[in-house]
DNA sequence: ATTTTTTAGTCAGGGGACCTGATTAACTGA
DNA sequence: TCAGTTAATCAGGTCCCCTGACTAAAAAAT
């Protein structure tokens, strides 16, 4: 019972958390032109994403990793062609495939998102970080195994992509 | 140096915990029809969140309210309508003003969006929700001040209305 | 070797969340 | 009363995503 309404505080301040970001994002996006939403991974950024984690790979082959339709990616992958993220180039090997590379400039495009730390996190201490990386930890593990269907072997590898990001610019040796 | 490793680890989690939950959410809708995606606070959702806190409200002051242009609450509003969870009427008193109430049928529908608690809590023992919520308040405040430029009533009255309702049905008089 | 089936991609079209710009109808104030 | 604000609408556009219909090429089956 008690649990119960823990649970409901915490919803809220979560459902509270998801308006007050919204809002406060494109606040930020009125001013500065247009910015990427960092922290946002959908759509082109999500493909981007992807890209990092294995480059050169067949549309099909995205599609799966992101878990969307092949119409979409396509869609996402031609917008990131004419902002010179990626290129697009057909398989010689199977003439129906198409392959999907990394420019210099995704790269860094997509490097650079990662980088950025929301402004919000700013308010927290050490401790608090710290908690807040341990509790979100243990949900994306519930999520994990949520998803299961979904390509698992693509989300290991983001999560990879992910702590290893940050980690590789230091040498510290701390993990959870 | 060390404070920037731990809000870059605890930014990756984030932007993990963000693709994980949108994958981990369009699973769920494949299975059951069509279901409010709990928790995202957009559109025809943040304007029926908003009618909770205040109803028989004219459209510009929604819109003034929930941060959209008149055009785009309009928008929503009227797919409200179709959906039969909102009524639209000219008001008497000033001939160009459109006033917006919930019916029993939308009252229902966002009480009920309010109660549905993300599966992915359900991970988390008592005294970590409690660590969630604490960061959680600790984060919103700050994004509140961010805010500031749009208008804080509304988010004050949300920020009640969200935890009062949950509140409500208990008689425990804890508070954060 | 030819037919069938599967596979990668494309086009067309649509829905939801937003926005800017232009226009109309009604109210307000000088 | 005439000009200027205000509430709303229409038109059109972008981004994220999906379903359905279709082609071309490869793989499997006969």
């Amino acid at each position: 019972m008690d649990h119960l309404l823990k649970q409901q505080v915490a919803t809220s301040k979560l459902v509270e958390f998801g308006a007050l970001r919204h809002v406060a994002n494109d606040i930020g996006h009125r001013d500065n032109d247009h910015q990427e939403n960092q922290l946002i991974v959908q759509g082109q950024g999500k493909i981007l994403l992807a890209l990092m984690t294995e480059d050169n790979v067949a549309q099909k082959q995205l599609a799966d990793k992101v878990n969307l339709t092949a119409q979409s990616t396509a869609e996402f992958v031609r917008k990131l062609e004419k902002r010179r993220l990626v290129t697009r180039k057909k398989s010689t090997a199977d003439k129906r495939v198409t392959i999907v590379s990394l420019t210099a400039l995704g790269r860094q495009e997509a490097n650079q998102s990662l980088q950025e730390i929301p402004s919000f996190l700013q308010v927290l201490s050490d401790e608090e970080l710290d908690q807040l990386a341990g509790l979100l930890s243990k949900i994306n593990d519930g999520l994990y195994a949520e998803i299961g269907d979904a390509d698992p072997t693509w989300f290991n590898k983001f999560h990879q992509l992910l702590t290893s990001h940050y980690l590789r610019q230091f040498h510290a040796g701390e993990q959870d």
